[in-house]
DNA sequence: CTGGGGCCCT
DNA sequence: AGGGCCC
């Protein structure tokens, strides 16, 4: 969500002025002069990417939970700002993150409704995430409600498969009338425009949430132009444009990477639009922010970003804070410790990790600038604690957590004189997978001295290990299921081809389920048998069967299940049962399910997302640009982004889908695999090596980690 | 009358 | 341990 101070909109007053000038031609050569160094093994392609943005995230979520709500101006309630409303509310004048008194001001008829506990808005953008990478599991999460998505590899495929060029593109595109541009000059972003409505139609019908979608060349063009059309719409942006969108942000603040304090170094520059950082030397700008950064500036305001889509995995850290007006004695604090440790633990429970370091952060008062001196003190966990955690005997490891945190609170307050809080944040991070937690301190990896046997037994995997509790709980992907028709309402030939994506027995696509609301249905999880000698023999060739045989169990499970693991979903909605009652969303399996491959086409109805072809920003409008500095990004590989080596995208998206998500895991040293915030992400803790080896390879870090690469 | 989360880099 | 970025 954008700062308040950047919500005026005046997109549409500039973008056609954008290519009065061309800027200079060296901008734009790094990303094709860095992979026309390559081998050209593939064929070179550019890449199509998909960013996903749900509407008024928060506000959904609980018009979802109390469908009453959806007719009043409803606004999302954190302390005193109302962080986001509904588009009722918006029409009303109010905004996202406006005051509250700002906002019942702008309209005396809100209703609040308090949204400082995100557990349901963190549940729904797991399940949001989970559907998404059950077609492709190349999914990037941003936030709580975007998603990035390369589905470079599956449009590959698809052309391979059709000879149909006949078809029009899906939604509106940037520039142009929608009807009027020829899908045929650009057939693979078209057929994007296609999976993206899709799958904005399948998170409507199976979660009922509404969103809206960008399809584009790279990430920071995907996100830029999936916010033109507001809400629930979807737009492309073609290569001809691509000036234009990124023209048009007036301000730099608006380039995503772009922040408060790189902006103010910018504007002390004398650079205050994306034009003026377009036409500024870019010898000029290394003084202030050093080669790389400058160039991937310079890079970013271009519409050039080479950055993958790296799948996003388990989260990295938990954390659970509270703000207030005044706390000031050690009761108020030991209880609030308390407090946001219960919370912790019982999310740190369901997530099936352990973490091996606890951080404790306050906010003290100061009269003026409340809001930018944070201090904080970390510790380890001992082990005894961190399997308390896990085990689940919540009471006693917040009794054991409490004294921890209260020792890193007194390294930063003496109890002893005044003090003046205004948050406290606790915060488990360096998160271990069971496995390796109990293989000792050192990752699994540290069993095998020379092994060069990691990479292909995937040693860092984190899905809880064993069927426990935790693996019911947390594998379970839990979809909702109108209870509405399965019926295709398309004939949409690109449609009946996708059912071959995404889909694979073992993954399981996700179960329809009927029934009470909040029935908790149980996990048919299918278990991996690894314990077999001639299989362990297979996979673990390059392990010395001796150190094997030391393992504990669970880790022995571990090593052995990558490759094969077999595991279901499940279902069940706890109170996602409301699906809003819109005709028009027609729940379609077309991609999933594998006994519907033979899909019923359904004539005269259209799968329309009732997208009014409104003409409003000028985005319709069509402008050609004469000049081009911003060429296409060709020669990007998906290799470059998301593969190692030279792999074929294409080929990769025909693998069955597990066997994607363990490859991804094994190329990313993570371990996804299991479709829920647990067991994402391996503790790449103390991997960071690794990790940064990796993303250093793949141009995913530094300073625009979110965009631009260096 | 300015939340409550996350991510990565230094 | 802090800083900057994202939502
Ligand atoms: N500074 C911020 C920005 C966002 N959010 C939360 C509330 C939003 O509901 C959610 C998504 O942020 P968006 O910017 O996408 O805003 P919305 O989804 O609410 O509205 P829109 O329809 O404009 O996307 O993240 C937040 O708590 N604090
Ligand atoms: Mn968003
Ligand atoms: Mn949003």
């Amino acid at each position: 969500m954008e700062k308040s101070e950047d919500q005026t909109d005046e997109d549409e007053t500039e973008w056609e002025s954008s290519f009065a000038d061309p800027v200079p031609f060296e901008a734009s050569g790094a990303v094709s002069g860095q992979n026309l160094s390559k081998t050209p093994t593939v064929a070179p392609t550019s890449r199509v990417i998909l960013h996903f943005d749900l509407d008024c995230f928060y506000a959904q979520v609980e018009m979802i939970r109390n469908p009453a709500l959806r007719e009043v101006p409803l606004g999302i309630q954190q302390k005193y700002i109302v962080v986001t409303c509904n588009y009722v509310a918006r029409q009303m004048g109010v905004t996202k993150l406006m005051s509250v008194v700002n906002a019942k001001e702008k309209c005396p008829q809100l209703v609040l409704v308090k949204g400082e506990d995100l557990t349901h808005y963190r549940e729904m953008s797991y399940k949001v995430t989970d559907l998404l990478m059950s077609y492709c599991p190349l999914v990037e999460r941003l936030g709580f409600d975007e998603n990035f998505m390369d589905i470079t590899g599956m449009i590959e495929k698809r052309l391979a498969e059709t000879s149909d060029c006949d078809f029009s593109f899906k939604g509106h595109v940037y520039g142009h009338v929608s009807a009027g541009v020829k899908a045929s000059d650009h057939p693979r972003l078209a057929l994007g425009s296609h999976i993206a409505a899709e799958l904005r139609e399948a998170i409507q019908c199976k979660l009922g949430l509404t969103g809206c979608a960008g399809i584009a060349t790279n990430k920071l063009l995907a996100k830029l132009v999936s916010g033109t059309f507001k809400p629930n719409q979807q737009t492309s942006l073609l290569p001809e444009n691509i000036g234009d969108i990124v023209g048009c942000l007036n301000s730099l603040r608006k380039v995503p990477g772009v922040g408060h304090q790189t902006a103010k170094k910018l504007q002390a520059l004398g650079l205050a639009t994306v034009k003026d950082l377009q036409h500024f030397p870019v010898n000029n700008l290394v003084k202030e922010f050093g080669g790389p950064t400058a160039q991937r500036l310079k890079s970013l305001v271009l519409g050039v970003d080479d950055s993958p889509v790296t799948p996003t995995g388990a989260p990295q850290s938990l954390s659970d804070e509270d703000s207030f007006k005044k706390m000031s004695s050690m009761k108020e604090v030991l209880e609030k410790i308390q407090e946001l440790l219960r919370s912790l633990v019982d999310r740190m429970q369901k997530d099936g990790r352990q973490p091996q370091t606890l951080r404790l952060t306050i906010r003290r008062y100061t009269a003026t600038n409340k809001w930018f001196n944070r201090e904080s003190r970390q510790a380890p966990i001992p082990n005894h604690i961190a399997q308390k955690i896990a085990s689940g005997c919540k009471d006693d490891a917040v009794a054991q957590l409490g004294p921890l945190a209260m020792k890193l609170f007194h390294k930063m307050v003496d109890g002893s004189t005044s003090f003046h809080l205004t948050l406290i944040n606790v915060c488990f991070s360096n998160l271990q997978s069971r496995a390796a937690a109990s293989s000792g301190k050192a990752s699994i990896t540290s069993f095998f001295t020379h092994s060069n046997a990691t990479q292909a037994l995937s040693t860092q995997r984190q899905e809880p290990s064993s069927h426990s509790t935790n693996l019911q709980l947390s594998a379970c992907s839990t979809i909702t299921q109108p209870a509405s028709q399965k019926t295709f309402t398309t004939k949409d030939p690109f449609y009946s081809d996708l059912s071959l994506y995404g889909f694979s027995r073992k993954q399981s696509p996700l179960v329809a389920v009927e029934g009470s609301p909040h029935q908790k249905i149980a996990c048919s999880t299918v278990t991996h048998d690894g314990t077999d000698t001639t299989v362990t023999e297979q996979l673990l060739s390059n392990v010395d069967p001796e150190v094997f045989k030391l393992l504990p169990k669970e880790i022995q499970m571990e090593l052995l299940s990558s490759p094969s693991t077999d595991y279901a979903t499940l279902v069940s909605p706890p109170e996602l049962i409301n699906v809003p009652h819109t005709t028009e969303s027609k729940c379609t399996e077309s991609l999933k399910d594998v006994d519907h491959f033979n899909v019923v086409h359904k004539e005269g109805e259209q799968l329309e997302c009732s997208e009014k072809e409104s003409s409003h920003r000028m985005a319709e409008t069509s402008s050609s640009s004469g000049n081009n500095v911003f060429q296409e990004e060709i020669l990007v590989q998906s290799s470059d982004c998301a593969f190692p080596g030279n792999v074929d995208p294409k080929v990769f998206s025909e693998l069955p889908l597990d066997i994607q998500q363990e490859l991804i895991s094994e190329w990313k040293q993570k371990k996804p695999v299991f479709k829920s915030p647990s067991s994402r992400k391996p503790a790449k803790g103390m991997m960071s090596k690794d990790r940064k080896a990796v993303a250093k390879n793949r141009q995913a870090n530094s300073l625009l980690k979110y965009f631009k690469p260096g």
